[in-house]
RNA sequence: GGUCUCGUAGCUCAGUUGGAUAGAGCAACAGCCUUCUAAGCUGUAGGUCUUUGGUUCGAAUCCAAACGGGAUCACCA
């Protein structure tokens, strides 16, 4: 209910003829007029609190006036009823009024719902914003190349598309960005496994997705790995001892020495299984409707990381201890002293991030750069901006790190050495084949071929994942019991998708010239109506919140508020079969508006709306 | 131990720039399909908003402490 606000306190206009038209802006600049005239003081715009009057009052908006009682030095409902008072004789948008304590129950004159419907109907793109020229970068997804995407992928990739598809919509020019962490030790494991074990296997021959295949022999890996150490704890090893004299450990650390030092079989290979992974991953990102506009490698990145670093130290920012290793000290900052470049002059895993942040403004020069990461890097994100700044990079105050919760299984965190891992391409695929059974239990698209339905079967699935993944608020951990599955009732992606095509249904059975229709009769809002006119009035507002707040989970609760309301209007009254011409008119105009602001808000989120299920 | 974070119905979550009697979904129970799609709607039941103290007209919301989860504090990524 309340409008977005800049430094200065002063009402924000992101798209003025949304604004413009809003009825709680109309409201609050009536009762600033009248605040005025009553008692001869000015009070601002975001000072006026108006809500929504709860059910079991009447009226339609409530203004709360406890926060003026103290400012003017009198009771609230005495405040509240001269305000009514003013505002019924001066404010041709005030109906009657009741006053509760110090609520002002407004009556609402129905003209103003019919004005503010016929305004929004005319914007073709109701819930669009202009460009604000701002420009800005989201990585999400940021995938290792040594394993299979998993579930806790998915939250990352849903919320990073969602939020580019929001920011874009919100007047933002949006650069998704991928970073693949494709170097490092994680993918020799993998390269190892794979040379000793494999006798050649490959995706073409063994039909394997590659990024499987090659998750298959980083578990390989490990199992080998655990068996060495037992049998060297056997004969006589401490356990940490163990670990590291492990010889297929050692093998893979000697891998890791060649690749960095470019040896070209080594390469090849690494290179061959790189591929392998790439292909599967672009196959999973393909079918739940991801893509990338900028690609990053960390194999490029941390080279350019380790110039940063040698100009820091030139430029005095950082120091080099008597080892020769490259630090920054954060103390003043209230952290610690961090490691840039170790003794031998190799990087570190933040001396990439440093390249692959500089690398990124130098190609797109955005002001904001939004990274999706795990909240177990919180920390690591934190010393990755203060560094930025401290060397002066451009935009370093730009960078925002949107940090989410793990999913976690009931009986706690997926682990891949137990096993306990839910793959992301099964997901995907148990969502469809749910979405399959649901369908054809219920019978209700027999007619559709078998193109039809599968398209369908993929609507409602990803549908349902994407939706339950982001109808929490991302900072929040969630927990998934894939046990239950996930529901395609209630507060689910179908249930919205429902709704679109109820609506849908309608307007199939209504003939299509009613938008050439017009009345000169009188149709009389009832409260279920007005209810879904307040709750249109306020989508734009929700986008800008969601938007600045980087919360989809904002937009699911109300796409899923809004559907619920739609739903109790159609049992209580009908479109087609009204009671008068110009209630059918009406009713059908509302509910394309509807219609249009459930599809777009599901588009924002990557879920498509069907029109029938 | 330091820092950060979370604690709301049996379960999963909303609600937190302080406003009326704290809301949804799932699970349970009782109803509603000759009527625009019942993947729906309505009702019942379910709460010491972890606890204690403070701030005030008013606190789930702000502050402090305690208790209980989680993350992090690597020359790992």
């Amino acid at each position: 209910m309340l409008h977005p606000e800049n430094d200065k306190g002063e009402i924000v206009l992101l798209r003025p003829e949304f604004n413009f038209m809003s009825i709680t802006l109309q409201i609050k600049q009536a009762v600033q007029l009248a605040v005025q005239q009553v008692y001869q003081t000015e009070i601002a715009l975001t000072d006026i609190l108006i809500n929504e009057t709860k059910p079991e009052f009447e009226g339609d908006y409530t203004l709360v006036t406890f926060a003026f009682s103290k400012k003017l030095g009198l009771r609230p409902d005495e405040i509240a009823h001269k305000l009514g008072e003013n505002l019924l004789e001066k404010a041709d948008l005030i109906q009657g009024f009741n006053v509760v304590k110090g609520f002002l129950n407004l009556i609402l004159r129905e003209d103003v719902y019919f004005k503010y419907l016929h305004q929004i109907r005319k914007q073709t793109n109701f819930g669009m914003f202009a460009a604000n020229g701002q420009k800005v970068m989201i990585e999400y997804s940021s995938p290792n190349t040594n394993k299979p995407l998993h579930f806790g992928h998915l939250r990352n990739i849903f919320l990073g598309s969602a939020l580019s598809n929001l920011l874009k919509n919100n007047g933002y020019e949006v650069v998704k960005a991928n970073l693949i962490n494709d170097r490092g030790i994680h993918i020799c494991k993998s390269m190892i496994a794979w040379q000793k074990f494999a006798n050649g296997a490959n995706p073409e021959n063994t039909g394997i997705k590659g990024d499987h295949l090659v998750g298959d022999y980083y578990v390989r890996f490990n199992d080998e790995y655990k068996i060495q150490i037992q049998s060297l704890k056997d004969a006589g090893m401490s356990q940490e001892e163990a670990e590291k004299k492990a010889p297929i450990m050692l093998e893979a650390q000697e891998m890791l020495r060649k690749w960095e030092s470019g040896d070209p079989e080594t390469l090849s290979l690494w290179k061959t299984m790189n591929d392998w992974v790439y292909s599967g991953f672009y196959h999973t990102y393909q079918r739940m409707g991801i893509s990338f506009d900028a690609m990053y490698y960390e194999s490029n990145t941390y080279l350019l990381g380790k110039e940063i670093v040698e100009k820091g130290l030139t430029n005095g920012h950082l120091f080099k201890k008597e080892d020769g290793s490259v630090w920054v000290d954060l103390k003043e900052e209230g952290l610690d002293e961090k490691l840039l470049l170790r003794g031998d002059g190799t990087s570190v895993y933040i001396t990439q991030d440093i390249g692959t942040a500089v690398l990124k403004y130098n190609e797109h020069h955005m002001q904001r750069s939004v990274y999706v990461i795990g909240d177990e890097q919180n920390y690591h994100m934190q010393v990755l901006k203060l560094i930025l700044q401290k060397l002066n990079e451009p935009r370093a105050d730009g960078i925002f790190h949107l940090s989410y919760g793990m999913v976690e299984l009931p009986s706690g965190k997926m682990k891949s050495r137990e096993g306990t891992v839910v793959d992301a391409d099964d997901m995907v695929d148990e969502m469809i084949a749910t979405a399959r059974k649901n369908t054809e239990e219920l019978g209700k698209v027999d007619d559709f071929n078998a193109e039809e339905l599968q398209t369908l079967y993929h609507t409602l699935g990803l549908g349902a994942l994407k939706f339950y993944l982001l109808r929490v608020d991302p900072k929040k951990r969630m927990i998934f019991n894939p046990q239950e599955s996930i529901d395609f009732h209630g507060f689910t992606g179908p249930f919205v998708q429902f709704t679109h095509a109820r609506i849908s249904s309608i307007f199939r059975k209504a003939n299509p010239d009613w938008k050439n229709e017009s009345t000169t009769d009188e149709h009389s809002l009832n409260e279920d109506e007005k209810g879904l006119i307040r709750m249109l009035d306020e989508y734009p507002l929700v986008l800008q919140q969601a938007g600045e707040e980087y919360n989809l989970a904002l937009l699911c609760n109300y796409l899923h508020h809004l559907a619920k309301s739609f739903n109790g209007f159609l049992t209580q009254h009908s479109v087609l079969k009204a009671e008068s011409a110009a209630t059918r008119l009406f009713r059908l105009q509302l509910s394309e508006v509807c219609k249009h602001v459930i599809q777009h808000g599901l588009s924002l989120l990557g879920v498509d709306a069907p029109e029938r299920m």
